[in-house]
DNA sequence: CGAGTGCCCTGACAGC
DNA sequence: TGCTGTCAGGGCACTC
């Protein structure tokens, strides 16, 4: 999405941002703050989209956005972003959308002028922050590392393991050890590397650790080359379905055979979420 | 502080 | 036909 987003976006300025049968509240804070600024990138942590503001040059600065002091004493401009995170449903077009439109950007003049946030169940977020002020975003404030880039190491994995006592698959939705695994590409990583969701994340066996590393990796990869999974509400951009709904492994297939061993596939509740599994292959582990 | 639970919200679907 | 209940899961507030 964020590659999709990119040049459509990149350069243009929000002329009108407006709060469509949605209440203004915490999940989309600072929205008011939008119009006016000039979107200068397209970037992503995780599930969380990013967009550093910047005003135009030699435009007035509104009330309460003054230049505030820098950490040298020196004045400087303290930039806003705009962070917006999908939730469940969330969906961002250029067309209007049949209902549930929460916020209408108006863009300067060229194609495609206006973007339309569509949010049935209202869980994403589409909102205005200090630049890095992630204090009304907490599990982006402790985000992990990026699961694509060279810092995502063995080492560090097992680190943010070896912390918590919880569910292996828990702890990985935490969105610490590793940023951007939900609960779909979590079943799937897990299955890859033969292990037992439900494992304490201290107790997954060092010898899992790269295997764990190495399947997050090519699920997410995978994913994002199909477009991502769409099982009901996700759309490209462009409006296209993502088409990895048929690579899927475990996640939607319970009671069908495993595709390595052809034990049937489990679905349990871990951390309230739905959890598919092959009995044989991931062996339930408990602490030594 | 960390682990666990429940909430938000709506549509799809099963069961009666 | 129409009602009720359950399920789906992003993040986060709350309790213990």
């Amino acid at each position: 999405m964020r590659r999709e987003l990119e040049p459509w976006l990149t350069g243009r300025t929000i002329v009108r941002a407006e709060l469509v049968d949605a209440a203004p509240g915490p999940k989309y804070a600072g929205l008011e703050r939008a119009a006016g600024q000039v979107i200068t990138a397209v970037g992503r942590r995780g599930k969380f989209l990013l967009m550093p503001l910047a005003r135009p040059h030699g435009a007035a600065q509104p009330r309460g956005a003054s230049p505030v002091a820098g950490a040298a004493g020196e004045k400087e401009t303290r930039h806003d972003e705009l962070v917006v995170h999908l939730g469940m449903t969330g969906v961002i077009s250029h067309c209007q959308p049949p209902g549930h439109l929460r916020v209408r950007l108006e863009l300067d003049g060229g194609p495609r002028p206006t973007l339309y946030f569509r949010d049935t169940r209202r869980f994403g977020r589409f909102m205005v922050v200090p630049s890095g002020d992630y204090r009304l975003l907490p599990t982006l404030a402790a985000m992990g590392p990026e699961p694509l880039s060279p810092e995502f190491t063995v080492a560090g994995l097992q680190r943010a393991l070896a912390r918590s006592e919880a569910a292996v698959k828990t702890c990985l939705l935490s969105q610490r050890p590793v940023a951007g695994v939900g609960n779909i590409y979590a079943d799937e990583a897990l299955w890859h590397a033969r292990i037992h969701p439900e494992t304490p994340a201290d107790a997954v066996p060092g010898a899992r650790v790269a295997p764990l590393r190495d399947a997050i990796r090519l699920v997410l990869e995978a994913s994002i080359a199909a477009q991502g999974t769409t099982l009901n509400d996700y759309r490209t951009v462009a409006g296209e379905a993502g088409e990895f709904l048929e690579q899927l492994a475990v996640y939607g297939h319970a009671g069908e055979p495993c595709r390595r061993c052809g034990t049937e596939i489990s679905r349990i509740v871990v951390g309230a979420r739905s959890t598919h599994f092959c009995p044989r292959c991931q062996r339930r582990r408990s602490r030594r």
